[in-house]
DNA sequence: AAAATTAGTATCTTTAAGGATACCAAATTG
DNA sequence: CAATTTGGTATCCTTAAAGATACTAATTTT
């Protein structure tokens, strides 16, 4: 019981960063809290990802339950890419770690004028 | 200038996941979040980690201000890692990542009840 | 009806992360 | 002073993430 407790308080956050970790996942989720966006949107918005890339990495966080797709009944070429439910709920996190990478910045700036 | 700050929205969120992202960066700041500790202490708490990689990873960590090695004067042998002032400002979004975590692991179970 | 756009696939290749294993000098303990 | 512990290195290898490039069927626009 010990022990176990003892791992999971390593391997929750290793369990979430591998769920938004990785070059891609976590811009996509950013990307997508203002607003649903369309396959192209995305692409042009997460530049330089590739076609291959973006269709993984939304495959992924589909089955995850992190986005919804959806595609449009008559349409195919129509597709909607947006937060569930649940994706939203780690929207603040990501608005966090916007600011705590800014404020991140800025000290390895400083850290670099001091280290001179 | 509307350009450049589309960029920085998701562009902020991949420095972060970058500098925490991996296997073992988060959970290594994870594990520090309580107290200090030392070399081996850490690699049984992060167990099956390698001495290789843990090296690797607290080296990195350093190099970026995450975590600060405190090593003995007189003895080498006793190094003690902790987190820095500005890592310690992370512990805040660690603790988000393993509730979130958590939360997502009820969803899925649930999913996977729902589906079959 | 032709051209362009959308939302992808299909291959092939490169790169980086990390594991496996063996080894080690300095310090500490018995 | 012998054995063990600490905090690592040194090599070699596997795997996964992702890039480059080319292609495409369905739809929409002109």
């Amino acid at each position: 019981m010990k022990n176990k407790e003892k791992h999971l308080l390593y391997r929750d956050v290793q369990d979430a960063l591998e769920l938004i970790g990785g070059r891609w996942r976590g811009a996509i989720m950013a990307s997508l809290c203002n607003d649903p966006k369309r396959f192209t949107e995305l692409k042009k918005d997460l530049e330089p990802i590739t076609s291959r890339t973006l269709t993984k990495e939304l495959r992924y966080l589909e089955q995850n339950r992190l986005i919804i797709a959806v595609r449009g009944s008559q349409a195919k070429n129509a597709v909607c890419y947006s937060h569930s439910e649940h994706g939203s709920s780690f929207a603040p996190l990501i608005l966090q770690l916007r600011e705590w990478a800014i404020k991140h910045r800025t000290i390895m700036l400083e850290v670099l004028k001091f280290d001179q």
